[in-house]
DNA sequence: GACATATTGTACCTAGCGGTATAGTTTTGG
DNA sequence: CCAAAACTATACCGCTAGGTACAATATGTC
């Protein structure tokens, strides 16, 4: 069997870059000569590979989830590490990438969240989103419902409304950094916010 | 002189009509048939009333200002009411509103100034949403250094830290709202943090 | 080396964008 | 009752959107 002309370009770099493009403009904001300029194809490559712009999107997303997210939510479950600590560790390192100069400001996931009240995102992209944004308040609320600590702690009696504050807080910071404020900033008042929580 | 024929539409309901499209749908994502649709009129008498597009968007903007933000800072600086209260009236009242299902979820400041990220915005429209968003925070930082209640509380010490947790929170429900978390869900959170701050 | 296969570049499709020219309609002053 | 002024409706402008047809270019197998 004959095989074919060889790729020109990396899958995988090309869709870090159309993430980094769709986290700037959104869904609706991305025009496709945005993205495959970006990622350093032309049109027909890109539909080649990944389908169009939903398909390229929803993978655009995974990318991010994966890239992006999990590696803070790792933070929250490490071994050995106090709880407050290791909650401190997990925002210290968000805001970390959301105030990051070589990416968009603040939060992927967040900013295309808000594109959906417009109703004129694709039904899978929007399915995937709202699944996406949940979670880390699900991750919070697994936190606090099964740590040792905050079972110690009894901050499992309250693990719902913790969740919810720390994802308060996490959704405030990623609009903050997204409008600019600067890290410092954002850290203060992690510090601040941290600190009080009745570890509470 | 002869005057004319009369308007058929009324300005500030089709000014406050605008303002609902790119509440939901964000400057960019607006589009002239959804506006001049939702407005009741057509094209020509949008623009010989407003101007163009960036036009419309910062008197939207100025009316959301004035109708929708405005309104719940005062009930900051309501005389003879307790801060705590205060603050519980000015974030209740918020959540209300973000929440509302008459309007689009959210806020209209924190849902367009995170499209500012994508540099096509307008430049007069990027000034004014950059000036509108940051007036919750100078309204925070200026009752925790002025008021009575919170320099005998010695809250005025830590101004900016606790303006800028305020702030935060302020964005975080903003864009749990936008989300679709329902109000109670927030009331729930907002109860929590509210009592949390030492007064703090 | 010829052929099948896969990728690339160009040029194009329709639809919708922001914006406008122009003709028609209603109003009032003389 | 007519003319000037203001508003409305239609139809259109150039441009870009998402998406594709097709020819040109590499690559491998026989």
């Amino acid at each position: 069997m004959a095989s074919g002309r060889k790729k020109l370009f990396d899958e995988k770099t090309a869709l870090n870059a159309a993430m980094n493009v769709f986290w700037q403009k959104g869904y609706v904001g991305a025009s496709l000569t945005d993205l495959t300029t970006r990622m350093g194809i032309n049109k027909p490559s890109m539909y080649s590979a990944f389908g169009n712009k939903e398909a390229l999107f929803i993978k655009a997303t995974q990318c991010y989830i994966e890239t992006k997210l999990t590696p803070h939510v790792e933070l929250l479950f490490q071994e050995g590490i106090p709880l407050k600590q290791r909650l401190k560790n997990h925002m210290m390192s968000i805001v970390t990438m959301q105030c990051d100069p070589e990416q968009a400001k603040g939060c992927f996931l967040t900013f295309c969240q808000s594109e959906l009240v417009s109703g004129d995102i694709p039904e899978k992209a929007e399915q995937l989103l709202k699944e996406a944004d949940l979670i880390p308040l699900q991750m919070y609320c697994k936190l606090f419902e099964d740590d040792e600590e905050s079972i110690t702690l009894e901050l499992n009696k309250n693990s719902q409304a913790n969740a919810l504050s720390l994802y308060t807080f996490l959704k405030g910071t990623a609009s903050m950094a997204r409008s600019g404020i600067d890290k410092s900033q954002l850290e203060y008042g992690l510090n601040a916010i941290i600190e009080g929580i009745k570890i509470h």
